[in-house]
DNA sequence: TCCACTTTAAACCGATTGGTTCAGTTTCGA
DNA sequence: TCGAAACTGAACCAATCGGTTTAAAGTGGA
């Protein structure tokens, strides 16, 4: 019964081809961006007719907003992985740096990325829902870890907030610029410690503490 | 005989309205993108007829890329404020933190930059062109110093490239992000004075000597 | 099996697009 | 002042756009 009811309620959003319709959308925004999407190759993308699209949206502007939603959210739960919030900052600095920076160059990041940022004045909920679920909560969940360190005595800031976005922006050095402008899209190891240890180093050196 | 000879040759570019379209054409692209700008809309806003548009350029993409590169050059020689090469690194990076931090929020540097990213895999080598006359150039200036800075023994610095693009990442620590993103586009003397603040201690307790 | 509902392909609509053409006006150097 | 070159405005083109309609073909639960 709950089940049943459940099911009801989860997929009551018209017909079947709901999810469908989006993965085509996300696929043909994503490469396209907005006004470079058109329906048809949505519909195509999809493998749906334009009739069905039209069934489940009133216009191509929903179509889109709820696409990048959803993204976003994605985005945001896929960034949930934990932090172990007993371990010392020297390692989960160093953690962090790792999955922030290998999230940042994925391509999927960097698309969707650039659709909100784009389409960020057309759609002004967007650059929001991005900065939410991206930037915002990373920088949350930094500044907590950064709080419990502190309360066992093992780092020394004032400002957490900032301090998180300043080990954010260390873990980008270049790395993050080069790939959204295209410049570069597969990157070695050795590049990637250069920058996570510079990241973990500097961060250190202002905030740990002396030995 | 000269000046002739030079004017002939500055402008052989045809007309005389060819810098009234690109003007016009920055306008309309730098507003709605490389697909939201019509043709129509730019030789309005240039002030000029569609077929005088024509003449000068043979269609709408390399229209929008010598836009593009124009304003990449043009960007590249505001941003070449001199850095007085003899001043004590604090004093250097604080101002060059305000420099790099007022154009980057700056609204032009802003909508340039959403182009670039949006079209660069349209245009392939607008992604270079931007990463050349922007966070290249500027990354260049500061390593330089920096270098300098360590031959007076003020600094102790082994990977200067890295050094320039962690001061320049601190730099933007959230400020940067909101603005892009349109969730900001005002900024208080106190929000920033914050973030250089933060730039400038955290970039010489790594890279500052011990006193 | 039947019936209500969904999906389909394709034709179709008006609007807008990038781009061309052309006859006429403006501009400007010689 | 003259004439070539630059410029104009508007009409025009084929193509594409977002979106609608329709008649027929699936689909699945009772």
């Amino acid at each position: 019964m709950n089940i049943i009811a459940e099911q009801r309620r989860a997929k009551p959003r018209k017909g079947r081809k709901y999810d469908q319709v989006l993965d085509g959308a996300r696929e043909v925004f994503l490469l396209s961006g907005f006004e470079g999407a058109s329906v048809d190759d949505i519909a195509r993308a999809a493998g749906v007719s334009k009739a069905t699209l039209y069934s489940y949206f009133p216009d191509k502007r929903v179509m889109f907003t709820e696409m990048a939603e959803r993204e976003c959210s994605r985005q945001a739960s896929a960034a949930l992985q934990v932090i172990d919030m007993t371990a010392p900052p020297a390692l989960v600095l160093r953690q962090t740096a790792g999955r922030l920076i290998r999230i940042m160059l994925s391509d999927f990041s960097q698309r969707i990325f650039r659709v909100c940022v784009a389409e960020s004045d057309r759609f002004p909920e967007l650059g929001q829902a991005f900065y939410d679920s991206g930037p915002a909560l990373g920088r949350a969940r930094i500044a907590d870890y950064l709080r419990q360190a502190k309360a066992r005595g093992e780092v020394a800031i004032e400002d957490f907030e900032l301090a998180a976005d300043q080990f954010a922006e260390l873990c980008k050095a270049d790395l993050w610029t080069r790939a959204v402008f295209g410049i570069q899209n597969r990157f070695s190891d050795e590049e990637i410690d250069r920058v996570i240890d510079g990241a973990v180093t500097t961060f250190l050196a202002r905030y740990g503490l002396r030995d």
